[in-house]
DNA sequence: GAGCAAGTAGAACAATCATTCTACCGGAGA
DNA sequence: TCTCCGGTAGAATGATTGTTCTACTTGCTC
């Protein structure tokens, strides 16, 4: 049984990125943690909170979803990092990265800029770990958030873009 | 003297590139727009009308600001495209693309959907046509797309990482 | 000079919002 | 058995929102 913290986190991760940010009110927000709003505030205290929350949940997913048992590939290991980013897409994030939907929707908040670079400086580190390309990390983490950004519109045809990439990367060494 | 119309739509759209989608109220798009709020609402009948009017003007301006002159350039085509983009981001978009922005905001709204469908569309076939590399349309796409999404954090850096990726691109043909 | 088109300024309104508050319930520990 | 603890349900509140409306001004044209 996971605790109400948790469950609440989730909750909120989940309808952020299904609506947005602008557009769920806290009931909505209420309705999908799951939680009556007495306790909807007694662990998250403002909206503003309730985004930071969700985002927050939503990296430790990220992180373990893509770069846990990342040594089983047995295909190139950019190919296996960019099936990884797609299936993400495909199944949590059809409207594209919610860390810089949070940012676009108030570019003036602080605190969510920080938590963006933050994430985004986590996800470089793990990329060029992974790759084994550490004086490509520029490259890579922008073929990434390409991919990211391309999926919405172009599905796998974006996948087979960034495999093309990778692979020119690879061979130039 | 531009006409009326076109003064509110770009008093809007820079309403919106500087605060988000969820920000900003009425009253302060009005204030933006440098005009009544009668005047306002009788050229841009509602809220979510205003997000369409900035946008529309936005796509107009990016076209003409990226791919305007384009033959004048006495750079590798990729570096000039770029540099453009780069540039844009530089004096216009310090917080990413605002079509993405707007989708994001409002990830429901298929009349935003299609005018970010749309808008890219019309961006890859100018791409394209700038390149002279129509088959690795995609690709360039997915750079384009990476740069703009990652110069906001990482500037100058970003821009050499797509230059680096273009020139693989061009190298393999 | 009358009339009209196009603007300003800002009050009024109904709806919605985030947040707080009151009242109640089930179970676990002393 | 009593009593907190952690929860539910939902009403109350006060501020803010998008939108509409009234009243007034300015410049142009017949």
């Amino acid at each position: 049984m996971t605790d109400t913290k948790t469950r609440i986190a989730a909750g909120l991760e989940r309808a952020f990125a299904e609506n947005g940010f602008a557009e769920p009110n806290i009931d909505s927000l209420r309705e999908a943690a799951g939680v009556s709003l007495r306790t909807l505030y007694k662990y998250v205290p403002s909206r503003e909170e309730m985004v930071l929350c969700a985002l927050e949940h939503r990296h430790r997913r990220y992180m373990e979803f893509v770069f846990d048992q990342a040594e089983a590939a047995d295909e190139p290991v950019l190919h296996f990092l960019f099936d990884k980013v797609s299936g993400w897409m495909a199944s949590e994030a059809a409207h594209g990265c919610l860390f810089h939907a949070a940012v676009a929707a108030a570019p003036r908040d602080e605190r969510l800029r920080a938590l963006l670079a933050r994430h985004k400086k986590e996800v470089a580190r793990a990329v060029a770990e992974l790759s084994g390309l550490p004086d490509r990390q520029g490259e890579i983490t922008l073929i990434v958030e390409g991919l990211m950004q391309d999926w919405p519109l172009h599905g796998d045809r974006a996948t087979e873009s960034a495999k093309n990439l990778g692979d020119l990367l690879v061979k130039a060494g």
